[in-house]
DNA sequence: CTGGAACCGTACCGTACGGTACATTGAGCG
DNA sequence: CGCTCAATGTACCGTACGGTACGGTTCCAG
């Protein structure tokens, strides 16, 4: 995987394509219109993207480009601190998928699954969802660590985190739903999400089969 | 809610312009593709179903008519039948959400859900969503009813429910990715998420705050 | 100053699609 | 038979978009 970068102003044309994406959907986006709003010509798309869907791919990876997933490099002297970091981790996850732009790159790539494999579908898999999936397999490994929790499959208690945390309101938003629900009380949710975590994963509790 | 129907005739075309949309996504579902493929005329098209919106939205309404969602009426004599008609219900969920018209579907009203105000994801959201949501609720309040359950919400219960089951699974085969870790052994995951689910909900757990 | 590279703006081309009009067929029915 | 109505199939129109070509401008190197 290399990871490709963009000159600022290709970057530049990126964030103003992003903009055009999120108002208007697919469909806003065309080459003529992108051209217009980021004052570029479309020789120059065509040159720095190749065609229409390397300019869809690259705004993917410009986006994920820009988010940061850092490690947890707390100390964890408590459980508390753990349940804590579970939170933010949380809180975050809520807030980076009810993102217009995450969700507007969500629902492109969705569009898009039946074209080329599926190309986006990967991109967004790939640079989107990993990283959050590693920061978050991390912290859940060093709680495991300490002792705060217990399971014999990383992935299977990241799996059941997301669950407890996202449940369905990912598709509902990426279907157009208002955002009733979610991130009205969203450090509730995530609070009720970790307490049932812990519930499942914490002290005695062990990890089912 | 009108629970508008259509001629058998119509019926056929709508499977008809299903099987293209499953087949190659939304750009192969055309006017003037459709009527090829289900020998009618692209007039009959546009004299039935008005516009393509009107086609897009009938296909959904037409899909939703032909799945049933039976209502519990097993006696519950005991917790194990209720934990069994969970675990079936998890299997139907699974099973609903993989299929490739479904998945197809909700990848046509997502990559529309920016247009008319997300009419398409509305239609998803209350002649798909909505049935299985009011079948797993009466399910789940009959269980609380006889004791096995403990719940204050139920909207909250069956949420919870919903992500111990699901995950994040739907938004990753929306996305394009390969079935593999759901489906493959669904009878596994189901018995699990209920599992889980007796672990936060059933016999001395109590909905926390 | 000069050459060239990068880029902008615009005009242009081919095509594909949504939507409409129309001629034709065929079934039901007096 | 002749009328009506529905539906088919085809031809057509306008438009919008992806992609290309080209002239003009800026900027930098030598």
């Amino acid at each position: 995987m290399v990871t490709e970068s963009f000159t600022p102003r290709q970057n530049a044309v990126l964030e103003c394509a992003l903009q055009l994406l999120v108002a208007g959907g697919e469909r806003a986006l065309t080459t003529a219109g992108l051209a217009r709003a980021a004052n570029c010509s479309k020789e120059s798309l065509y040159k720095w993207f190749g065609d229409r869907d390397g300019l869809l791919a690259a705004m993917i990876t410009y986006q994920a480009s820009k988010v940061r997933t850092p490690g947890p490099r707390e100390t964890m002297a408590t459980p508390d601190d753990f349940s804590r970091s579970l939170a933010v981790f949380a809180e975050d996850l809520i807030g980076v998928l009810s993102g217009e732009v995450s969700l507007a790159l969500n629902r492109l790539a969705i569009g898009q699954a039946d074209r080329d494999g599926a190309r986006l579908g990967a991109l967004v898999r790939e640079h989107g969802r990993l990283p959050i999936e590693m920061r978050a397999r991390a912290l859940l490994e060093l709680g495991r660590r300490h002792g705060y929790v217990h399971f014999a499959d990383t992935h299977e208690a990241y799996e059941t985190l997301y669950g407890l945390i996202v449940r369905d309101s990912h598709v509902r938003m990426l279907l157009g739903e208002p955002p009733v629900g979610l991130s009205d009380d969203r450090p509730q949710r995530a609070r009720l999400a970790i307490a049932q975590f812990f519930r499942l994963y914490g002290h005695g509790a062990q990890d089912t089969e």
